[in-house]
RNA sequence: GGAGGGGUGGCCGAGCGGCUCAAGGCGGUGGUCUUGAAAACCACUGACGGGUAACCGUCCGGGGGUUCGAAUCCCUCCCCCUCCGCCA
């Protein structure tokens, strides 16, 4: 395997990356691309972006700039003057009077620009991802081809019952307990379910390592910058929990600490791809899922993700995706698990993402597929946003590489689908061969 | 939590109000020399923005202030290091 970097990139990690504003990279690009982005935003099916407003704010940015820096190259030579006069003894005071009055409209002038560069970093911020050409039309999600099915349907003899039901029949779930000490939406698991969970999320590192992705652990709460930087912020706060006190936010997915390591660098050319993989609990506000999805593990404030993280060369990226949801695939290949594969459609693709493959297990309790994976390519916007570039071999000037993300898988959703497809009729559950030598030789889950 | 010391271009490092529009070194690129390489020597070598261009502007951890003029002075925040305390 040639894609381990492990030594190569402690090496290149030991200066701290300077985070540039952001800012100016995102403005030069909307403007070289006005036509392009309004054209291609059209595919979200959301409201249109106020393209005018935009190339309204740009006109009034620059004439601020050219007024301002000519005044600023004047009162740099009269500066010059000054120093010139005083060395030789001569009075300088009338044209240090007429410098101070320059020095006042310079500030007023860099006050407005300030002003005008924040909306404009606000109307750039907030404008989402254009969608790839190959992004199929549609306007939400009964819109999404179905790519491809692997595996067939488990053949029950009995009507079979939801994850929860089985789960706190054999005393793994414990949803009550949860509710006493923290709240709704949280899940205590006791015994096998908690071993499960850890035997799930360590069988996926595994095979993420297989494939050449390097394990990481990160912090779980990130700074402002970083959730700006993979486009959490400043559009979805309200889904986010922030620490009280602090500028610090839980992370909703290991996608956040892991993109933004590398903000800020340059990398070089023979590091694309790096390919991390991280497991970590990740925390949901859920605003506006009320009444959706309150029973069960399906949807929690807290649950564990392994995420696959690829930081790729722009020509590769496309066909990286490809690679990155096989491999979330090969989890759920040796686990046994019955999925599908969808295309997201232009209306219900994610913010960042210009391309989006999700992977939905079949789950028999819910007579449902449902979503236990999301692998997005980025292409630059998140890149562009965290300001991570790379330097192709003997070229002058780095640009921005491509990055993309995969649950590979949502563990708290693989565990549903573990019980509700090892289901028996008499309420045990046979547990995935693969998962066996994670918990200690045991193949069923049953009533003690 | 307490007390100190620091953050300067890809890296190291000087500068502490105006001959510095950041010295010097390392690294990188090109050249001379050489059969080739090394060494030596010479030249070039940051980012971003404005301008057709010449050129101009901004950037010395972030933000604010003082000044005709700030890497340099003041305020504030962040991060790193050392010691003490506490703690898994």
């Amino acid at each position: 395997m040639g894609t381990r970097r492990d030594a190569r990139l402690c090496s290149s990690q030991v200066a701290r990356p300077k985070l540039k504003e952001t800012t100016m990279l995102d403005l030069k690009f909307v403007q070289k691309n006005l036509d392009a982005v309004s054209q291609g935003l059209k595919k979200r099916c959301k409201t249109e972006p106020d393209v005018a407003e935009f190339a309204r704010l740009d006109e009034a940015r620059i004439a601020l700039i050219r007024e301002a820096e000519g005044l600023k190259a004047e009162r740099n030579q009269g500066s010059a003057e000054v120093a010139k006069l005083k060395r030789a003894g001569q009075d300088a005071s009338e044209l240090m009077a007429a410098m101070s009055k320059m020095g006042e409209r310079i500030k007023e002038l860099d006050a407005e620009l300030a002003v005008i560069e924040a909306s404009e970093s606000d109307w750039l911020l907030k404008m989402p991802n254009i969608p790839h050409e190959s992004t199929p039309e549609g306007a939400g999600e009964e819109d999404n081809p179905v790519l491809r099915h692997w595996g067939v349907k488990p053949e029950l003899s009995f009507p079979p019952k939801e994850h929860w039901e089985l789960g706190q029949a054999l005393g793994g779930l414990d949803f009550e307990r949860a509710g006493k000490i923290t709240g709704s939406r949280f899940c205590v698991s006791f015994g096998w379910a908690a071993k499960l969970e850890r035997a799930l999320g360590a069988f996926m590192l595994d095979c993420a390592a297989e494939n050449g992705y390097t394990e990481v652990l990160t912090p779980f709460m990130v700074n402002k910058q970083a959730m700006t930087g993979t486009g959490q912020l400043p559009k979805f706060e309200e889904d986010l929990f922030k620490i009280e006190g602090q500028e610090y936010y839980l992370i909703p997915t290991a996608e956040v600490p892991v993109t933004n390591l590398h903000a800020g660098e340059v990398m070089e050319e023979d590091q694309l791809p790096t390919a991390y993989v991280a497991l970590t609990p990740c925390f949901r506000s859920e605003a506006g899922s009320y009444g959706k999805d309150t029973r069960g593990l399906i949807r929690q404030h807290q649950f564990h993700k392994v995420e696959l993280v690829r930081f790729s060369h722009p020509e590769k990226s496309m066909a990286d995706l490809e690679l990155l949801t096989s491999h979330a695939e090969m989890v759920l290949q040796r686990l046994g698990l019955h999925y599908r594969v969808i295309a997201l459609c232009g209306g219900d693709l994610g913010f960042s993402s210009c391309k989006t493959y999700d992977i939905e297990v079949w789950l028999p309790g819910q007579n449902k597929y449902r979503e236990i994976s999301s692998c997005s390519n980025f292409q630059d916007f998140q890149a562009r946003r965290a300001n991570i570039r790379f330097k192709a071999k003997g070229a002058k000037k780095s640009e921005f590489l491509h990055t993309l993300n995969g649950s590979g898988l949502a563990v708290g959703r693989a565990l549903v689908a573990v019980l509700e497809n090892g289901q028996q009729a008499d309420g045990s559950v046979i547990l995935p061969e693969a998962l066996r030598p994670y918990m200690g030789g045991l193949d069923r889950i049953t009533m003690k």
